[in-house]
DNA sequence: CTCATTTTGTAGCGATCGTTATAAAATGTC
DNA sequence: GACATTTTATAACGATCGCTACAAAATGAG
């Protein structure tokens, strides 16, 4: 009874995301997206208010796209070893691109509220992920060893967009691990 | 011999290191910066080339006027507690405006490598800092250490950014100090 | 085919971006 | 006071920003 969508909003947040992610927010033009999403400006602003709305929307997507997946599949309860699943959960999320929620946390301290309330968000759910994989694990007091792990990831994640990639990055999160899990054996430091 | 310029580079650079500390990069224009420096554009022009090169300027100054005297004030070598010395110098780097480095490293992984340079020296020079402090607390493994608390100051200062402040961030911290020195006194960590 | 409905693209709005040509203001020298 | 020198401000450049009137394109219903 009308003209088709060329894409759903799935696709479009996606493409967007991707742009969001690896530029920012301010570096993203209306432009940049026009050529991203396929789509002119007019139509974009028919389907996502403003930028700021359509951002919003990006890092909901973001959390309930990545972050929840990501938690899913390296921390689900059918993990065998939980510290182990942190470990991998840690390097698989290192890229140059960072995670979309420090960079937002970082750039948008300035920025609407609402955006900011839904980092603060995402982060809490990847620190009571985490520390829910520690319960697991029967380590001690594992919500101040989710805080150190949050810690640590939002900083790992500050370096890999500073440009500490690949080794150096793997060697730092070893670190981090030894450091938390000493007596673990995948870990087990020489001091 | 000619006119007078009626603020020397060390006090333009200062008011410049404000607004790109607290709005970063992009966020801050020529216009803001006029404000800023009580100086229409064609004078900052004049002295400082371009937006480009006032920031990195402006990176310079933030290691040279910021970040080295935080580490000679707070990580001197006269400090009789090496590791409470190494807490002061964490908790009084927190603010809502977060880090220059850290900022700038999430902020610009798109921009100039000259930048991005700065940023990867200034932090590889807290690091260093650091890791003396460790060295002369007679703690195992230093080196690594060092390099704990360089991820762990960045992911604070992420944290502080995102709004997490005040006695949230003294807690973290703490847990950060508990678990890394868990031998410590002043920290003697109940699990 | 006509019509109502929804989505899209063309073209352009005013505002602001980083930057600059040009001239005026402020000094020491003669 | 006239001059050379340096610093500053006035005014504006083209480009791009976020955003929007408006009309064309694409569907199903009648």
């Amino acid at each position: 009874m009308a003209r088709p969508a060329k894409h759903d909003d799935e696709v479009l947040l996606a493409r967007a995301m991707e742009q969001f992610w690896s530029r920012g927010y301010e570096a993203t033009s209306i432009r940049d997206l026009e050529e991203a999403l396929e789509l002119r400006a007019p139509a974009i602003y028919r389907r996502f208010e403003s930028k700021d709305a359509l951002f919003a929307r990006v890092v909901d997507r973001y959390v309930s796209a990545v972050v929840v997946p990501r938690i899913e599949r390296y921390l689900g309860d059918d993990a065998d070893d939980p510290i182990v699943a942190l470990y991998r959960f840690f390097r698989t999320a290192q890229s140059c691109r960072g995670c979309l929620l420090t960079n937002t946390a970082v750039e948008s301290a300035a920025r609407p509220p609402a955006v900011r309330r839904r980092v603060r968000a995402g982060l809490g759910r990847m620190r009571r992920a985490m520390q829910a994989t520690l319960e697991r694990a029967d380590v001690d007091d594992p919500a101040r060893v989710a805080e150190q792990l949050l810690i640590a990831i939002q900083g790992l994640m500050v370096l890999s967009r500073a440009g500490f990639e690949g080794a150096a990055a793997r060697g730092l999160t070893r670190t981090v691990f030894r450091s938390l899990f000493p007596a673990h054996p995948a870990f087990a430091g020489a001091a």
